[in-house]
DNA sequence: GAACGGTGTCGAGATTTTGTAGAGATTGAG
DNA sequence: CTCAATCTCTACAAAATCTCGACACCGTTC
């Protein structure tokens, strides 16, 4: 069973990257394109079940590239604007995008629409959020909920994602840029010690021994169950 | 399979060197240009998948070279710029760089960044971060991490980087200043005992044996399994 | 084997990085 | 609007790490 394959036409690197790192994540295949002559040309190639296209692109725009991929066959596009009034130009206009977001948005709001997208087209079932274990935690991310013996930990959206994004690759080290990155969706003007607090918010609810600090680079989860 | 491509183009030869050879031993391929023209030439020659770039460059400068090597089809750009501000100045001009970084700079950070940069674009697979075994110690570069028997070895940042460093070619004697160049990064009025300091230190940690003096030249891991 | 420069080692600051509490801002519900 | 929850970030303390000089020792050369 193949699961979906995302198209990412975004050229603003951080962004797509954070994009792309959270779909893989999520168990979707995700290809990216920088602009709008290569994402045409990738969705051609790679026939995708799905277009995460930012509206504003070099080669030509998002309104451009839509229409191209949607003169071949149909696809649902999720389109990224930069400002609610943008999103409403392009409602009037009637180009034929599926959803909007405007950025700056959130990685998890993301993958919740474009689960939704899918889901809409029932063409193919999205990965399942499946339930896993790290030590003697449980970590649900379609409940949001992280259990040990039965019991449920209250965690707040942000220490949830970020539990979730470290425990889903336990002992790879994220440096604090990638998290904020992937847990933050990229923001600029942002940083400061705010991943560290959450860290100790994190430490301070589920025990010291789990998350690790890498001294000079950054977090991991403890791999071998702690 | 074949691994990225990697051109740097940077007048600074100890830095070109340093930043050459780490990111070949990472596994990439690079080839290296020392100012504007040769560097645009080169990029066209050699169709490279990922460019370095100082903004400083003797010939025309990284902004112009940007553009030229971005004219002929786009390639992801990592910019090396002097201060802070630079990189807001070229930030702000939107030059078409994919990611800055301010100088001094670690070769670790720069590797990071070259691989985030080539997972965006996904059209190639960055060499993988593998572990590797020299004598009886695991070296584990994602987890940041030395085992010996399954037992981990708590290494400082500069110790895992030299060791690794090192390791990654047994048998190849390095004089301090080749490592003052790949681990630390150039940083001028350097010195001192600062090399043999942190040699010392791992042979306390990991034995006596692994790390062979080379009088009057510098430091090497042993070839055959010590 | 004496002289000389290279090397091992220790440890005292200096520096960098991290832990953490809490103020103020922000968000969302009612 | 008010209240509660949550988030960001500053400030400071604590911890970890780094640099480099002093000095003893070693290798090499003559």
């Amino acid at each position: 069973m193949e699961f979906p394959t995302i198209a990412v036409i975004e050229d603003e690197s951080i962004i797509a990257a954070a994009v792309a790192a959270r779909l893989r994540r999520e168990g979707f295949r995700v290809e990216v394109a920088p602009d709008g002559p290569t994402g045409v040309e990738l969705c051609e190639r790679t026939r995708p079940d799905l277009v995460v296209l930012d509206v504003m692109l070099p080669g030509f725009d998002g309104l451009e590239v839509c229409r191209r991929i949607q003169r071949e066959r149909p696809v649902p596009v999720l389109m990224l604007t930069a400002r609610d009034s943008e999103t409403d130009m392009l409602v009037g206009l009637g180009i034929g995008a599926d959803d909007y977001m405007t950025k700056p948005f959130s990685p998890r709001e993301l993958v919740a629409r474009v689960r939704a997208l899918l889901r809409r087209v029932r063409k193919f079932p999205s990965p399942p959020d499946t339930t896993f274990r790290v030590g003697n935690l449980e970590v649900d991310p379609a409940r949001r909920q992280v259990r040990r013996e039965e019991e449920v930990i209250h965690l707040t959206p942000i220490e949830f994602e970020l539990l979730y994004t470290l425990a889903a690759r336990p002992g790879v080290v994220f440096t604090r840029e990638q998290l904020l990155s992937e847990v933050w969706g990229y923001r600029e003007g942002f940083g400061g010690r705010t991943v560290d607090s959450h860290v100790g918010a994190l430490r301070r609810k589920l025990g010291p021994d789990l998350l690790r600090t890498v001294h000079g680079v950054g977090y991991a989860v403890e791999a071998g169950g702690y």
